[in-house]
DNA sequence: TTGACACATCAATCACCGTTGATGTATGGT
DNA sequence: ACCATACATCAACGGTGATTGATGTGTCAA
């Protein structure tokens, strides 16, 4: 009985998202509080156009999602997809014989 | 204080690793013991080559280990390995305003 | 309405990954 | 020695993802 809340090709979206240093690194700015896009450029040091294309990535995958307010769209995280990885690598590791 | 066994590059090859459907199909195969590639590629319904390839990549990624014995080559989980990306995860998560 | 700004999308290129078939290597049986 | 088995490695192909520059879309200010 592996419940999880998502399929497995769902996780694999997911765990394709996350594998990216990029992508990791806008997770990681994201972790404290929203972000606009704007910003998040200048953190990367990214260009705006692959900066898009990474954050289109991340919210297909359900990690992110994002608000318009004015001319900025700010990005935030959703709390329960990581928790969903989490779960699963431990569904995962609670097979392991030790 | 981000501390972690492994460094960021280490986390995102074991991550690239586990994003695969094949890959997580081998890691939940041996999650109940050692298996020679013959009995996993039964098990998979995949060919001599590409199973070959899959684990040559668990293996860079520090997520199994292999053992010769006589003809056959038994490949185990490395358990430490899903347990590093849970705590990653975690500590990410641990970022997260709320 | 015109222009500037913030961002998305498109088109093109390049590199890397997954897959397959052929070949190489090590072990064991005869 | 020879052959079969179990597996790794190589070569080639196709597909997909990352990156960049150009163009499109929505919003605000003047």
């Amino acid at each position: 009985m592996t419940s999880s809340t998502r399929s497995l090709d769902e996780l694999i979206v997911v765990l394709k998202a996350v594998a990216d240093e990029k992508r990791l690194s806008i997770i990681a700015s994201l972790g404290d509080g929203e972000r606009c896009v704007c910003e998040l450029q200048q953190r990367l040091g990214a260009g705006q156009s692959l900066l898009s294309f990474h954050l289109r990535t991340l919210k297909e995958a359900g990690l992110v999602s994002d608000r318009r307010e004015g001319r900025w769209i700010y990005y935030s995280l959703i709390p329960e997809a990581l928790g969903d990885l989490e779960a699963f690598l431990r569904e995962t590791r609670a097979g392991e014989t030790r």
